[in-house]
DNA sequence: TCCCATAGGGATAAATTTATCCCATATTGC
DNA sequence: GCAATATGGGATAAATTTATCCCTATGGGA
């Protein structure tokens, strides 16, 4: 992967969830994922912004640590779905509660956001 | 600051609540300033791991981005005052709730963490 | 035959974020 | 005088994350 040179900070339980979540596009996999997209190819599309290497890593590492699992059907063309784990369900709400802040406070963060970039 | 090269994403709720949280120690900072830690020192105390440096431009941000404000008192040796806006106040429960699914799957994280580094 | 879709990953470059080091200010205490 | 305290930020190096490009495999359709 990559050998760690500086060492992870996993001290109380908002380091451990930053290290499942931190990832560019890792919380909307997540979500499209939930919301019934599940092949590589459907979130690629759902997410074009992201190059197909990085949401195949981040989807690795999603299932390395248990929030989705993967199926792979033995066919040609490949075939290959994720879901949720149980695990990953539980995250949800927490998922929905960021969301819906973000847009609840939709105007007032791309201001803020904007004017600190410009 | 740097100028990006790459665009933001800023297309739904989730990118916009990413851009400002986005940031090696602003959660923890916002949640320390809440917990009643207000001075730069103090904060740099509560997170001894992070580079002095590092949590001035964070801060910084936090504050261009409303959910903190600054007080600077004009003594000598400086003396300078963190607190959370209303608006960064409304976020606290969304961080709570962060913290409290890390918390109540500490030991499960602590396992898939460890084991993908490894 | 050639191209497309599908999934995955190596190699390398670029972008971004953090770390490290150093300097400045002005008062208090030794 | 010298060190410590407190805050801030420039310059530069290092670490980390993402992007870009390319190659693999196979059946189906133009």
């Amino acid at each position: 992967m990559h050998e760690r040179k500086i060492p992870l900070n996993l001290n109380c339980g908002l380091d451990l969830i930053g290290e499942v979540l931190y990832g560019k596009w890792k919380i909307r996999l997540l979500w499209f994922i939930y919301e019934g997209y599940k092949r590589p190819s459907d979130l690629q599309r759902k997410i074009p912004d992201a190059s197909r290497r990085v949401l195949n890593a981040q989807l690795k590492e999603l299932e390395q640590h248990e929030l989705i699992s993967k199926v792979i059907y033995p066919v040609v063309p490949p075939k290959v779905e994720y879901s949720l784990t149980d695990f990953g369900m539980t995250l949800m709400p927490v998922i929905s509660a960021l969301g819906q802040w973000g847009d609840e406070n939709e105007e007032r963060l791309r201001n803020v956001i904007l004017k600190q970039i410009e």
